[in-house]
DNA sequence: GCTGGACCCTCCCCCTGGGGGAGGTCGCAC
DNA sequence: GTGCGACCTCCCCCAGGGGGAGGGTCCAGC
């Protein structure tokens, strides 16, 4: 049995953090002393602090842990832990996306944007939608997209999709993913949609998604810059993109924002 | 002037956060009514905004952030970017070093440890000592190696370390690095010292430094149930290092802790 | 003019995962 | 017995937000 300092010194946990996974119900000491309350552990218990201690340099979370300490099966245990690296993988993507971003925010001479203003007329495609968080937007539209692709087969040019403005500010929102054609099927979770006629602040954005938010500012700057204000979700409109090549350097993303004049 | 519901859409940013960045010098309205309170953001604000989100999404610090966003010289910005982009980088060998680490403990068959009990007699070396931070004691390492490789150039044997067991319960201790040599130097930051006789249980860790923590725990294990306890730094002793082969599978490091007997 | 709803304000408490420190008890060697 | 280190609990602190209460402001429609 090991006293509690004893055991901070095998697994380079400090005392105060045993103490508080012991609290948590994490790492329970082997046996604790009624009336002393003191802790002891037992030397089997340094592999389980040392899995933890990894798990938690990984940045997962507490309650994760403990179902992943617990789980006694080890291939449940192995599925959790693959989730939390697959986590760790998106991380390691928003990441990258924010270096590219933060590279082209402090470029010293800015590309100008070039801004049109459309009117696009209501038209009837066939979309998927739903109410999607921010973190997952990509995986829902990245199966949503694979499922229009089956049940669309005559599709009219490039497939785009209808962001709520929500999903920015709350973190959750309305999302549709489209792809224009004359027939809309009613299948799976694909349906016919209208969208509305509106008049559009259109831009294209070149190249990866990293840094399509510095395009989405540069616009934002410019509808106001114009006595405009927005009006509804925002429209994407996927020319080139991952499905017509892995060359990102190429992709071109047209971003609408509806708009209406102020008059002030 | 944009309202800071607006100036949420254009960046991405919550309403909530952008007070809090407001509150914390961060991001100031251009404009706040005396009045009412409200403020209006100027649509200039969208970019400084953007490169605050992206530093956030980047770890950084808000007082950092702030640092950055109010250094008006672009060189020294940019340097200030670049130290956390090193950070970063720094996290991500972390991170690194998690998944290899956390791979090795959840090995169905753990490689039994081979430790064995070594009584070292007391020696006299050249050595750096030094108090240092957990976080910096790689950088210090190398530092105290490079200064003592260009001093000690009759060195006999591999080098080695002490690390104090507070180095790892609290974060911070005292450290020493050196090596073996008939003729200790005084120069610089080098020392002769004079390492104490010890009972070492010994091992050897194979392999980069990523896992080895792992071995640590081990060792510790065994530590316990040949009924021993730890009576001082523990040491290692660097037989084949990054200064011998940057094959990381050829590195061996010998890991000793000091014991002796308990009687219960 | 008045009213409703959207928008904005401040203030307080909550979360996670820790650290610092006070004040009191336990165990053991001298 | 006395000292000292190790241990205990309890409370406050930090960053960087979120949730929600309670109340003021703006503007369009009637």
């Amino acid at each position: 049995m090991l006293a509690i300092g004893e055991f901070s010194r095998f697994t380079h946990l400090s005392v105060r953090t045993l103490r508080r996974y012991h609290e948590a119900g994490l790492l329970v000491p082997a046996v604790v002393d009624d009336t002393t309350g003191y802790r002891s552990y037992d030397p089997q218990q340094i592999a389980t602090a040392q899995v933890i201690h990894r798990l938690r340099e990984l940045d997962v979370p507490l309650t994760d842990v403990r179902h992943i300490v617990q789980s006694g099966d080890p291939s449940a245990r192995a599925e959790r832990i693959a989730g939390h690296l697959a986590h760790l993988e998106a991380e390691l993507d928003r990441t990258r996306a924010a270096v590219t971003s933060l590279r082209r925010l402090l470029e010293p001479e800015p590309v100008p944007l070039d801004v049109t203003m459309i009117a696009v007329p209501e038209v009837t495609v066939a979309g998927i939608e739903g109410d999607v968080d921010r973190a997952d937007v990509l995986g829902w539209y990245a199966g949503a997209m694979a499922e229009l692709d089956a049940l669309v087969t005559d599709a009219e040019g490039a497939p785009g999709g209808l962001y709520d403005n929500s999903l920015f500010e709350d973190g959750v929102g309305h999302a549709v993913v489209y792809r224009p054609t004359d027939d809309p099927p009613r299948a799976g979770r694909v349906r016919p949609l209208t969208l509305p006629a509106v008049e559009l602040a259109s831009t294209v954005h070149a190249g990866s998604h990293d840094d399509i938010d510095v395009t989405y500012g540069e616009l934002g700057s410019w509808v106001v810059a114009n006595t405009l204000a927005v009006a509804g979700p925002v429209r994407e409109i996927y020319h080139v993109g991952p499905r017509d090549t892995s060359d990102e350097a190429a992709w071109r993303t047209e971003i609408g924002w509806p708009v209406f004049r102020v008059t002030t």
